[in-house]
DNA sequence: CCCGGCGTTGCAACGAGTTGCAACTGCATT
DNA sequence: AATGCAGTTGCAACTCGTTGCAACGCCGGG
């Protein structure tokens, strides 16, 4: 596990297409990246790739996410503590952060179809409940307020 | 305009109830705050407090605003582009922002109503829609990529 | 009105993230 | 296989924000 999933190869050859050249840092990103599910936070991708690459700098990393968010294969959301990357072929889900026991729990976008359609309907402005986290309580904490 | 908003003696007032001391720098904080509209983010409060009182140290006025976040005077909200400040009184709204544009809409809470009813009734969780903000397009992006 | 406890402040150091720039290197071409 | 250059990299410097700590000063008690 955690190396060369069978995604990176497919990843970088549309790199490839785009023009991007593959450097040894830039294929320990995306194959880092690409054998990750779930998000994964920039640090994090930082950590790791270091130890495959001694010396590649943070600069490079903050850098490529950003690339590889622009030709299309990454994406980033907003999450209570920061920003989180994750691959744009995984279920699309919105993040529910309850405020007082700090869950994260997901929502599939399915579940919210309704309510975007209704938000387009009455203001006429398109949301995407995905990109960043939704505050709030969940029922655990709901149920201990209420005793 | 800009200093001395009634509500500032309310506020100082209040936080000596909970113990806090009124130093000039804290004052200087709470009544910047107090006579902004809407929201504000830290580093103006740095650049408007450190022109009235020289020497004022960053650290203080974000230890500041915690406090005050703490004590029920102000909350925080998360927008595209960092962190916001506003006053609790404040009428809620959520915070619309348009990927495409930037342009950042504001929707009454309580047209939001119906849709943190809906999602706690199907998914046990009370979501807080004005605490991050909601990205998406806007009905004048819309427009332009329907054509 | 002075005194002293403890809440507060400024500073220094740190971590995350961004940017400008000179040096380097994939890789297409020859 | 050698070459050239546009795409990349690492570094240094900077901004925003956080934290530990010693010095400071607000304010209640004498």
């Amino acid at each position: 596990m955690g190396s060369s999933g069978t995604d990176t190869g497919d990843a970088v050859e549309l790199l490839r297409g785009q023009g991007m050249r593959m450097t040894p840092q830039r294929l320990a990103i995306v194959d880092e990246i690409m054998s990750t599910a779930g998000y994964i936070i920039p640090t994090t991708v930082i950590d790791r790739v270091q130890a495959r690459v001694p010396g590649v700098s943070p600069s490079t990393v903050y850098r490529t996410l950003e690339r590889l968010e622009q030709v299309g294969v990454l994406t980033h959301v907003h999450l209570e503590q920061g920003t989180g990357y994750h691959r744009l072929e995984e279920v699309q889900h919105a993040h529910l952060t309850c405020s007082r026991c700090g869950a994260d729990l997901e929502l599939p976008r399915s579940s919210l179809r309704f309510l975007e359609r209704r938000i387009e309907r009455d203001h006429g402005f398109r949301p995407d409940f995905t990109h960043h986290a939704i505050a709030g309580v969940c029922a655990a904490c709901l149920d201990l307020a209420q005793q």
